[in-house]
DNA sequence: CTGAAAGCGCTAACAA
DNA sequence: TTGTTAGCGCTTTCAG
């Protein structure tokens, strides 16, 4: 293994150069109070001049951060890779990370292998903390970054009863209020395509469903209701299965936007008008916003401010570690865009 | 900034408990030979019992590598983001590195801001070497890393001239035969869908277009060459604008498979027949094959071959660094798959 | 305001 | 086969 950038030069070197001590230089380099302006200007052509360059690991060793956080992508992420849900949640903690001066770092986490790799990576002080996006129930990597007392928050939760910090959106709030507002509108068949059954998140938006319809005093029928998994195809796939079960239905709730879009190519395919005969609303805005489905009304989260909750609650957990678990949880918005 | 796990027991203490030299600890954790079996067990057991993890900023500051390599996606990526052919990269990356140890780490360059942080993350030696893939004509990055002697191996180029160790497809060859074998059905009015042109690869894959018609004899006509940018709504705009402007068009070579796909649907909605009326191949075949158009034909590149080649030209540049940039261009395969 | 010095935890070279 | 030791380059007291 060759030897890293050789001749590089080194802080001391700085300061012979600069002709002070290294102390002084380390201060200059870390915009450190203190410093004489002249002194500091001094210091910072000897920078410029000898192209000096922190060396990072020894900069960590001394005992400060990594100034990186991991986000962490599970193998049942892999999916969503492709979905711009994903992408958006990734723009936005980019952009909540941009003050804080720390590198995101996405890690794929495939196999046990990889998830022991990453695991040594983190706990040999690689990170400071730990993002992990969309975990599923059984996913046991949360605890062990607990138990490694490393500083970690989930978007979204594994189960009811999560204890590791996480933030969440509303999502029986958000599905409750959509359903709630097709029965306002006279539907009164309402079929909704969920999520992938074992993530919590696709559980409370079918519990959402559920309860609008109790509220309604309506009787919740198993039939309407097909699992999908977030994706397009599966909302084809499912929406297809529903139209032959209940040729009468006339409203549908999607967990995703694209499960909805393929939901409404599914309906368009057999002959039903949207929104005429069936209503339909996706949660998330993302990809229908920006292709075909401009007009679906949906069930909005708030991607900015869950991103910026996420960076907010793992620099809280990195400045006071251990001392608690954060939850936030985030109402959600219907965002009706049907066309008159 | 609270300190990283306080009282995380180091090496020294693991030898004290083992009764040993820590040395013999160092030897024992990373695999060395030369340690007598007994030795090694003893070892082990302290590294157990008092859970052990080694520093790995203390490990690179010895002067070892950072066993991380970086692929980096700037701004240009981002739309690729979705794109199947960027996730099977990936994979083919993850896989290439599983046997070397090394962490693959994603980071997004944005902005200028993002792009310094980066400089100086891997500049520090956070990374042992960078990837990056689909880059564009005019990014500098790769001088500024090539300037800071990192090893980079890029997937494509940024022009015929590229000198930064890359890996690509023959993608002018790839064009050529895809256009010679519409030609060879009978097709005399073939039309392409380019990706962004500021990218080489789309260059090139214009330019086997031009090749093939040329070496048939035929004259290019510029009007049958309309830009997109390897997305599925580029490709249906395209598409929707050939045919307006040539409504006799009876073939199309399009620079991605998602880009074809989008030019189906246009046809489709143009009442055209494919591949009767019009033949349609694209490059890449992922989204298709586990989409809606599992019949299209496609240019298909090695992603396998390319994600393993990126990883081995990485290692060399690592093991011997600074003597030679290294390429190579592998073969792309024509899958025809029409049906019947 | 600045310099000197004590580590941070590990690897690797050298003795033993 | 093993123990000892000299750094790796930086941050951070503590004097001055």
């Amino acid at each position: 293994m060759g030897k890293r950038r050789p001749g590089a030069p080194t802080l001391e070197e700085v300061a012979a150069h600069a002709g002070v001590g290294r102390g002084t230089v380390s201060r200059v380099v870390n915009n450190a109070a203190g410093v004489k302006e002249s002194t500091r200007r001094a210091v910072q052509r000897a920078i410029e001049e000898l192209g000096y360059v922190p060396n990072l690991a020894a900069r960590s060793l001394a005992g400060r951060r990594a100034d990186a956080v991991a986000l962490v992508l599970t193998e049942p992420d892999w999916r969503m890779f492709a979905e711009p849900f994903f992408s958006e949640i990734v723009r936005s903690l980019g952009d909540a990370l941009a003050d804080t001066g720390m590198q995101l770092l996405l890690t794929l986490v495939r196999s046990e292998d990889e998830r022991q790799r990453f695991l040594e990576y983190a706990r040999g002080g690689r990170v400071d903390g730990i993002l992990m996006m969309s975990v599923h129930a059984g996913d046991q990597l949360p605890d062990m970054l607990a138990e490694a007392r490393l500083p970690t928050v989930l978007l979204g939760r594994r189960s009811g009863e999560e204890y590791v910090s996480y933030v969440d959106a509303d999502n029986v709030g958000g599905a409750r209020n959509a359903v709630s507002y097709l029965l306002k509108q006279g539907r009164r068949t309402i079929a909704t395509i969920t999520g992938p059954l074992d993530m919590y998140v696709a559980q409370c938006r079918l519990r959402g469903y559920r309860d609008a319809l109790e509220m309604a005093g309506l009787e919740g029928t198993p039939s309407l209701v097909a699992e999908g998994d977030f994706t397009e195809e599966s909302g084809r796939r499912a929406m297809a299965d529903l139209i032959e079960r209940h040729p009468e239905i006339d409203g549908i709730l999607a967990a995703s936007d694209t499960s909805a879009a393929g939901a409404l190519q599914a309906l368009r395919a057999a002959g039903r008008r949207v929104p005429e005969d069936v209503a339909v609303i996706g949660f998330d805005d993302f990809s229908l916003a920006q292709r075909t489905e401009p007009r679906l009304t949906t069930v909005r989260q708030p991607v900015e401010e869950m991103g910026r909750s996420m960076i907010r609650l793992l620099l809280e957990e990195m400045e006071e570690p251990f001392v608690a678990w954060r939850h936030v949880i985030l109402r959600t918005e219907l965002v009706v865009r049907e066309s008159a």
